[in-house]
DNA sequence: TTGCAAAAACTAACGTCATTAGTTATTATA
DNA sequence: TATAATAACTAATGACGTTAGTTTTTGCAA
């Protein structure tokens, strides 16, 4: 007697995202996602094209989240504002969903073209944050991967233990945001 | 007939590093050095303590890379100049040597003393190129997070195809690097 | 309502990997 | 020269991803 589990994709996606979360994305297994969902794991493969395809359906996941969640973060908020807000969206994302997180950075380049869509949307919010700075096109580029730099960074050392020293998290990034955005202000 | 392949822990360590050099942190696996070294994979176990003390070992063996690097990368110079400097190298050697720049930051927390020593050295080279800067203990640690998190968010980003746009990669550190010092220098 | 095709679960099997236990051969030392 | 330590080995186990082939359920059309 086997029952139907009426798995779809959307539940699979969730339910890893949250062993990500658990346990670290290396340790994201088909086998320990097939028992978390009460199913033997080659069932998975009716959802999912095996691991790889699994790890960037939870890029893509990620992505949107972000994006919404940063959209969200800059909403009635401008320049200098706006920045610090959606940075600590950013990094409280990061905290809070380490595994999906993990995901997001470590996609492929040959990753879809939904996902490369969505990080488009990411790069919009980032350059329309930036507008009143009046960098011109080129340093509003160079800016945006500073920006980014100093979010991942942060939130990647964050994760794996990188700051040893016990100095509050939030403290730091924000004394470092007002740095780098003063820098931007006296001119390039 | 058994052959002796006078290995020893440095060569065994010399080789993964390649591995993972070639191939990514991930793709390094017992089997693949023990072929690459020409013996079966049960007699690495004869110097190294299984895959998580030879991740741990690389780790070590990158620090110390890293911080001789940096250090010469300071020599004769001080303030802007030094940290500029500094930042181009920690640039070069995460380009040229990706898979053990990868073990660097994975880092556990439950690492060797070893490891935890020389990431004070390397705390320490940071903290004296501050110096001219003025800015007092706790803004020092801020900024050295900052800076951390500049240089391993770029290498991270640039390592993982983080970054999408054709723009080349050293006028945007420079740039981002020239602003970070700037906001520093007019004042937290 | 019945029959059939698609979908979603399953079992069985294979290859790869890390790891352990136990064995043999080589080296170094007493 | 004998013996102890060392470094290689073989054999075996268990976890995992993946594929192939099978069964069962479901939805839809006749």
């Amino acid at each position: 007697m086997v029952r139907r589990m009426g798995l779809d994709r959307e539940t699979l996606l969730v339910a890893a995202a949250e062993l990500a979360d658990e346990a670290g994305l290396d340790n994201l297994t088909l086998s320990a996602l097939a028992q978390k969902l009460g199913v033997r794991s080659p069932s998975l493969y009716n959802h999912v094209n095996g691991l790889p395809d699994l790890r960037s359906a939870l890029a893509a996941y990620c992505i949107q989240h972000l994006v919404d969640l940063m959209r969200d973060a800059v909403i009635g908020k401008s320049g200098e504002e706006a920045i610090l807000s959606l940075s600590t969206s950013y990094l409280t994302f990061a905290r809070q969903r380490p595994g999906l997180y993990e995901a997001f950075y470590k996609i492929e380049a040959s990753d879809s073209p939904e996902t490369a869509k969505l990080g488009e949307q990411l790069l919009s919010i980032f350059i329309r944050v930036l507008e009143p700075y009046g960098l011109g096109e080129q340093n509003t580029l160079h800016t945006i991967r500073g920006l980014r730099s100093l979010l991942h960074g942060f939130a990647s050392l964050e994760q794996n233990n990188g700051f040893q020293m016990k100095l509050d998290f939030d403290e730091s990034l924000h004394f470092v945001m007002k740095a780098f955005l003063k820098g931007l202000e006296s001119g390039a």
